[in-house]
DNA sequence: TCCTAGCCGTGGTCCGGCTCACAACCGCGA
DNA sequence: TCGCGGTTGTGAGCCGGACCACGGCTAGGA
């Protein structure tokens, strides 16, 4: 497993060295394809999972079908923690957006590691503010702003993730389908399209399968406001 | 200060005696008024409070001044808590619903409990854990549901936190104008407004003023599904 | 006691975005 | 090489809900 990208991770970038060498053996490792699951919304679990590798999203579908994701995570990510401190079934559905491995920790190796060390503790507490916070700014763009807006939005949130600068602009592989990319802002596939073909044709962005370049930052960041 | 109810509050619950006697020691009392504020979104502050009596609203405003509101706190939760653990200005603006009292905590006695006490940790935890899983519902409520549904489920989270039963159905004083009613679910007052005359046209609810009598709590919660 | 300021109720109009429908495209396996 | 399933582009129509414009109601202050 990869230990680096562990170390890395906000979880346990406070950690000491001897502590993290130590955390990382107590981690197990698992791995997907692309299109897998890890496990189901309602599943029972009380395992933790820190992305080591590649992308997955976390989606939660409605009675009638329709999907809404709630994030996309990448390397250092952690997800699956709501089950452990807040009892109680997984509250959505993991599912591998490229191949992907993950480290993962049970319930009972972690409350053994939250007891001695108030560092994880204090990294936990952050992990999951950040995530709150989070997760309020989405409540109030679905209140507040436009289908392009939120589009414009999670461009920008993607790119700052799994961007890469180049000369002719950044380049962002998010691996998303455009109807997987509408689940994630809250609208239908079509008005994705028409507002990504709108940036497109005033020269803000490309569009690419899986991936697009952004051209213009500014214009882009201004729109998402 | 009502001591009572800090022990009572899910955040301290898990504490022994002496333990709470001597967090209640180290908390500090504010009271408000009706509509008075405690702090604005952008403000700086490191407190975490606890409401030990009344209600506040935790709201948010766009940049061209609408305003949504996030939750509705009563006595025993806890807010303010963001600022602690993913240091940053405050991420709403907090106004008293009714008059209203507080305990709180400054960030460095907080920590200090942190250290030596990992059920304090724990409840930290849970908590954050439980608010962010209400937010994710709230996200996906907005996606899937119509203003009614959303209208429905809000009326039934406050009979549930402040309803009272009685003879006639159960009495909801949730001190709420139907405008921030309307910013609770993220919609117009008007069309929060025909929501619930229609509900109250079928019989499944009486409107007084700044509250609701359920005398139909059955059809109400299929209506929010 | 009246006057004013918030609230609450209810119509009309308009628009963003969803749904439906279809065409073009691209990579992949048989 | 030829389908073929999964994607992407785009137009037409419809509808939920925002916005606007009132009128009535109630409570609190001069």
């Amino acid at each position: 497993m990869d230990n680096d990208v562990l170390r890395q991770a906000p979880l346990f970038s406070s950690l000491d060295d001897e502590a993290a060498t130590a955390l990382g053996g107590s981690m197990a490792e698992t791995k997907l394809r692309r299109g897998e699951v890890l496990f189901h919304e309602g599943d029972s679990g009380d395992k933790l999972y820190i992305v080591t590798e590649g992308k997955v999203k976390l989606g939660r579908s409605s009675s009638d079908g329709r999907e809404n994701l709630l994030a996309i995570m990448g390397p250092g990510q952690m997800f699956g923690e709501l089950s452990l401190f807040d009892p109680g079934p997984r509250s959505a559905t993991v599912t591998a957006v490229t191949d992907a491995s993950f480290g993962s920790l049970s319930h009972d190796d972690l409350l053994r590691w939250l007891d001695g060390r108030p560092q994880v503790a204090r990294g936990l507490l952050s992990q999951l503010a950040s995530r709150l916070r989070k997760s309020n700014d989405v409540v109030a763009d679905l209140v507040f702003s436009d289908v392009p807006g939120r589009v414009a939005k999670a461009l920008l949130d993607l790119a700052d993730r799994f961007g890469r600068t180049a000369d002719d602009g950044v380049h962002v592989h998010h691996d998303l389908t455009q109807e997987e990319l509408a689940q994630l802002v809250g609208a239908s596939r079509e008005t994705v399209n028409k507002a990504l073909a709108d940036f497109a044709s005033r020269g803000w962005l490309r569009l690419e399968p899986r991936s697009v370049v952004i051209m213009d930052l500014e214009r882009l960041s201004r729109r998402a406001r």
